[in-house]
DNA sequence: AAAAATTATTTACGCGCGTTAAATTTTTAT
DNA sequence: ATAAAAATTTAACGCGCGTAAATAATTTTT
């Protein structure tokens, strides 16, 4: 910058101010700069600016498992929304491993973010060590809750999904059973299944939840290997299958597929198979598959906006905000 | 640094050496550090080390399009290998934008990363900025190749994927035809239509490209209505269709099963889909898709592999490097 | 044209660390 | 015990920039 300013003509302390709001700065030696960076090109080292500066412009995304396609979709809509509010966002994984989510988090603090769009591995995490980073950096929780933990949570209404499935299920046809793994790597399986067995009993229905083996985060062939055990065993309660997500759902219709078992509501299926989500691919499924959709674009745009809010409030709210967004029925082919 | 050392008890360039080498100092002063580190749980910030060390542990990693799970799948894979080296990896995504790929770079360049993994647009990209971008910084290119830019370039064999499936497609069947988009987002497409339009000739068979509308990176749904078009309208030539690549095939899948449409390579099976990627959800389509699979850990460690040594060899290898893996042929229930 | 207000420049310090050279201490070898 | 080797400390500089205060130059106001 030292040799920049040089060259422009222009002192260093100036051109720094240049950089930091082009505006603040008379026209003529706005353009004196603006020429002068035609013909050099050169552009501030934005980690050294930030070393700095009381108020950086970063944005730390932190989501668990960046390979599942929702994540990635949400991600991506997160990070043109910072972008396009000047901000640069930096997008980290947590691969599944509380040990790298914490890593993750410290690296952040690194980066003194103005603020941080957190979707922790939920039952995973370590706990104790988020709230802590929540305490120096000022972050929005999203996806996943932690209860008092972070400025604001912004998530979908897990009752809301479930409710409105079985509540679909139930009045066009048999009623649906729960098809769940038995230890779910994901942070919102269990809130889904305390809302089926809710939404059941307000029925006064007899809930049935399915258990399926498997760890990990490759959903699609947990469901699939789920899929074909009870199919093949016949312990299906019902002609009825809700699944806990989408992925599992994916999994649960090759299943099907593969065993010759017509899935769909109309007549000659032998089963109905319905979910939550809308993963980017529940459409493309065969038959496409009935779930209920998160609303993508205000979860993101309520997550933005309120660390938004919370940066220029100075990294205080006046107390934690938790924002649910009620999920669409979207019913296809499956059920 | 300044204040944890003096409660260590030792002095700061020691503390900062052991942080570069815990093994660099004696092993009574590094049970110090270590018992104070326990005690007070200072840790340095990456980015201001990044700033002074000549070498830093900084990998750069950019995709294309983030959204789409064959990338966050290489991506995954990519990120723990760097790990794992003792790397602090970065992630970012073009969203296919060439704009944003432009500031990938230019942020990339202020990270003094000690390598990049890059996966370019492809034809979108702005070459002449890359090959810039390549000049000044270690890269390895992947994926997508760029004649003569970079250290190196690893990735998979366009000509073996496509050469597997028509070779076994018209061995086992009706000669296939070729199902593209008219104007592909994605990097590999035109040569896949040139590896298809060889074999052909080389089989002396007569070739059939059937092209289809759609912009963007929505594949899978660009896949669904160019099927529905082409299936409606009876345009295809053959009954035998080999698809660009895995997503517009899972799009085509769908659209045969809205018309009812019964794909397989079985009795009464009205005709045969085929692609190429092995996309991580091949193989839950119904029926499974037949593909040509990268290599994805061959690629991926490969990858990482050139770029430490090129990183050892201080940024430069003797001549540039091109490793092409061939593709393995996945044969599923589509064909 | 003079006074007031605005904008730039100069100077100097700070961020959080790496790195080097010389001086000192500690350890190892003889 | 002594010399040689290894590790540590001290002191000082550098990275690429932000920021603050005092001063100087420019523009605007009257």
């Amino acid at each position: 910058m030292e040799e920049f300013a040089a060259l422009s003509g222009i002192s260093r302390p100036t051109v720094s101010k240049y950089f930091n709001d082009p505006d603040s700065v008379r026209q003529s030696t706005r353009d004196r700069i603006e020429s002068a960076l035609k013909e050099y090109d050169y552009r501030p080292n934005i980690y050294a600016i930030n070393q700095n500066r009381r108020l950086t412009k970063n944005i730390g995304i932190v989501v668990p498992y960046l390979a599942d396609p929702f994540f990635a979709e949400i991600a991506r809509v997160l990070e043109r929304r910072c972008i396009d509010a000047g901000f640069t966002p930096t997008l980290f994984s947590s691969h599944g491993e509380p040990g790298l989510e914490n890593a993750i988090l410290d690296t952040l603090r690194s980066l003194k973010p103005a603020g941080v769009l957190l979707a922790p591995l939920g039952r995973a995490s370590n706990t104790k060590h988020i709230e802590e980073f929540c305490r120096d950096v000022p972050t929005i929780l999203f996806d996943s809750n932690i209860e008092g933990v972070g400025a604001a949570f912004v998530g979908s209404d897990n009752f809301s999904f479930v409710s409105q499935t079985v509540e679909y299920l139930s009045r066009t046809g048999n009623v649906p059973c729960f098809f769940e793994m038995r230890d779910p790597a994901n942070p919102n399986a269990n809130k889904r299944r305390h809302a089926y067995l809710e939404m059941m009993r307000r029925l006064n229905l007899e809930p049935h939840v399915v258990k399926i083996d498997g760890t990990g985060w490759g959903f699609e062939e947990i469901g699939r290997q789920g899929g074909l055990k009870v199919l093949r065993d016949n312990l299906l309660p019902t002609d009825t299958v809700l699944c806990s997500n989408d992925r599992l759902a994916i999994g649960f219709l090759s299943a099907c597929h593969e065993l010759g078992i017509v899935v769909g509501r109309e007549e000659g299926s032998a089963i109905r198979v319905a979910s939550h989500d809308d993963h980017p691919y529940s459409r493309f499924t065969c038959p496409s598959l009935t779930t209920a959709a998160h609303d993508y674009e205000s979860v993101a745009d309520h997550a933005v906006e309120t660390l938004f809010r919370l940066i220029d409030a100075g990294g205080q709210l006046e107390k934690r905000e938790e924002t649910l967004f009620a999920a669409r029925l979207i019913m296809r082919g499956s059920a």
